[in-house]
DNA sequence: TCATCTGTCTAGCGATGCTAGAATGTGGAA
DNA sequence: TTCCACATTCTAGCATCGCTAGACAGATGA
């Protein structure tokens, strides 16, 4: 009934329009908290009227976690981008802080990613690929000083680790003094092989 | 103008009913999650009307926060009883077991001392006194293998690998299997005198 | 017994996420 | 060009949230 040209250019459209509500959502919990981004005052900016948000998304949550997805895309890419140095320490050293950046400059959204965000499949054999890549660039920094100890197992404790430094420190559970000496420590920790 | 007795009794009976509040609030956070406890629940369950809720604290924030420091003073005393044995290790290892048994056993109670309520004052003068207390239990047990490092900084360290790993694991970031093989490995990093 | 004052409740405000049904406008057929 | 059909968008509203003003009730001391 309808043409096809029709069809794709209203399709093309909505994927414009979906990433715009995504970028939106986005820019407004980076610059005034996710607080402040209602699904009235998102239709706001994008210029719509609020229902239009629910013919893209299931709910609020939905958007959230597609803020999340995102987030995991550039970890994982600014993760792979930290990972070409050739010492061992450096590199392990190089990464930490490229995750520890990430957090600091994209508060809201590590925060979608980490806290908030709770229908992502993580473990699982569904997990969205930029997850699996990034915990995967992780690997790649911590791996070599496993010794005899399963990476794996490994990359998830500095995971957390670091997860737990940047989670606390923004909550104000940890003096923003001592900040580089707990980086200086966990770093020593970690590359010490055994 | 009033009896000194009378007035007595009411201060009383208003202590009791702020302690009414705070324990209602909380068994609801732990039976049916923080989403659960509104004040027109929580008003339910006390059987009183919702404003007299706001005659005994601020806001919601605020009951959260009672909440809050109830569960810093239980985890105070619980680590403070996990910090008797004699060999080193054990100790530590006793003392990890008992921090993540009790964020494990009291989720809504950890999420409210930790994720939650931002308004407790942590690493300043006038932080209460179980937060001051529960950190030098953990301190107790981590600075015998501190070596020539901050013992302070290390605890720190410590604290935030294993906030890392209960909050990741509660998310379903972590996979449940490797609970057992993480704490071990956290506990061998942490142990290793240098 | 009465007046006063404290404590409590009813009712309501603005804002939230979400949705049903009306209104709009676009595209193809006559 | 006119008209109908259908997808899309919006207006208006629901239930619920945290919170509060003002009416109501009950206890207290004179």
């Amino acid at each position: 009934m309808w043409k096809v040209s029709t069809q794709q250019r209203r399709e093309r459209e909505r994927a414009q329009r979906h990433d715009l509500i995504v970028k939106t959502a986005r820019k407004l919990a980076e610059s005034e908290g996710w607080d402040a981004v209602t699904t009235r005052r998102l239709a706001d900016e994008i210029e719509y009227s609020q229902p239009v948000l629910y013919s893209h998304f299931a709910g609020k949550d939905a958007i959230v976690a597609a803020v999340a997805l995102e987030g995991f895309t550039e970890l994982a890419v600014r993760l792979r981008a930290a990972t070409r140095t050739g010492e061992p320490r450096a590199a392990l050293e190089e990464l930490a802080r490229a995750y520890m950046a990430f957090a600091e400059e994209n508060p809201a959204l590590y925060d979608a990613m980490f806290t908030m965000a709770v229908d992502l499949p993580f473990g699982q054999d569904d997990t969205p690929e930029p997850l699996r890549d990034g915990f995967q660039a992780l690997l790649s920094g911590v791996a070599q000083f496993a010794g005899g100890r399963d990476p794996g197992i490994l990359t998830e404790v500095a995971w957390s680790a670091l997860h737990g430094l940047i989670v606390l420190s923004r909550g104000g559970r940890l003096p923003a003094s001592g900040r580089e000496a707990r980086l200086a420590l966990l770093l020593d920790q970690l590359s010490a092989t055994r």
